[in-house]
DNA sequence: CGGGTTTGACCCGCGC
DNA sequence: GCGCGGGTCAAACCCG
């Protein structure tokens, strides 16, 4: 199963203040119980869906060439007005901004919107461009780290926190907060400008895993939920969870990257390991009874090309043989 | 009682 | 320098 998508590489040397973004329709737990929220998300640039969509797992099959992803993503060159929008940005959209300010022009994250994806990759280092702070010396994280805060000023200056990737994407959820096989602890909460919602902050329960994820709910569209996964686990799913699909998606996700930990992974890659039960759906097989595009809780959608390449202008996508 | 949540304080970078 | 806003901490609190 690890292999089910290797055929298929995501290489993007991603823009550091970005993030993935994923919007889908429908999500199904582990026992392929429907959820009480659905990934959502359309794109709002004109193509038909009827023609234009393609699973996702269709591209994990690797069964398509360039043409037919850039085809199943919409191509569209310029169709950039969301994440244009961001980069434009002097305040480049934070996550929590989506729905919101940054497309403004009443762009509100309705099934309409459009998918969008971006993330930000570590080894870039901090994101010079905006203004997110790393913490740094609070220490505590970083297995090790154990100055207290406070007088735990003591930060090494020189040595900037190297970023996680980060990795978000839109749910249709009527709750804050999507299970996803890990076990999360809130660690605060925010209120977000201009957002009557506040934008809570998880970090993963098991030890040595520094894996953060915040969520919010989009002030233009209540029913979107925007989940941002920072880091990615060093574990596997709970026992607990263990022993259905996801956890085995999970599991192959884990192993030893062959190109390196710094390997850019395709976003449903990230996915599937932030989000299992998201995951899995993304890779299961067409053996849906409903086409693809036809099943009333569970339609993939695929992100808008052109604004892939505006993300990630140089993104190869490389099929092995 | 252990683990998770709440919530105000604190820290920090950035823009003005 | 100051205020703003995002992110984090941790004491207090809640709950099974």
């Amino acid at each position: 199963m690890s292999d089910e998508h290797s055929d298929l590489y995501y290489h993007a040397p991603f823009h550091e203040d970005h993030y993935d973004v994923i919007n889908e329709a429908g999500s199904y737990n582990h026992n392929n119980q429907k959820l009480p929220y659905s990934i959502v998300g359309s794109s709002n640039h004109g193509f038909d869906p009827s023609s234009s969509y393609m699973s996702f797992t269709e591209c994990l099959h690797g069964s398509m060439d360039y043409n037919s992803l850039a085809k199943a993503f919409g191509m569209s060159p310029s169709s950039s007005e969301v994440f244009s929008s961001i980069e434009g940005n002097p305040k480049p959209v934070e996550i929590g901004d989506f729905g919101g300010g940054a497309n403004s022009t009443e762009n509100p994250v309705t099934p309409n919107s459009s998918v969008s994806f971006s993330s930000s990759e570590a080894g870039g280092e901090e994101d010079s461009a905006k203004p997110k702070k790393e913490s740094p010396p609070k220490g505590t994280e970083q297995d090790g780290g154990e100055c207290s805060k406070k007088e735990g000023k003591t930060k090494k200056k020189g040595e900037k926190k190297q970023r996680e990737p980060r990795f978000a994407f839109m749910t249709k959820s009527e709750v804050d907060h999507l299970e996803d096989g890990y076990r999360w602890r809130k660690y605060g909460q925010k209120a977000v400008k201009n957002s009557p919602y506040p934008r809570s902050y998880y970090r993963c329960t098991t030890q040595k895993c520094t894996v953060k994820k915040r969520v919010e709910r989009s002030f233009q569209d209540p029913s979107i939920v925007i989940t941002t996964y920072e880091g990615q686990h060093n574990h596997q799913i709970p026992a607990t969870l263990r022993g259905n699909a996801a956890a085995m998606f999970s599991h192959s996700m884990l192993t030893p990257n062959p190109l390196g930990s710094t390997r850019a992974t395709f976003p449903q890659d990230f996915l599937a390991q932030m989000a299992p039960h998201i995951g899995s759906q993304l890779v299961a097989g067409p053996g849906s009874i409903y086409p693809q595009n036809q099943h009333p809780h569970h339609q993939y959608q695929v992100p808008d090309y052109g604004l892939l390449q505006d993300i990630v202008p140089s993104m190869v996508f490389k099929q092995e043989p």
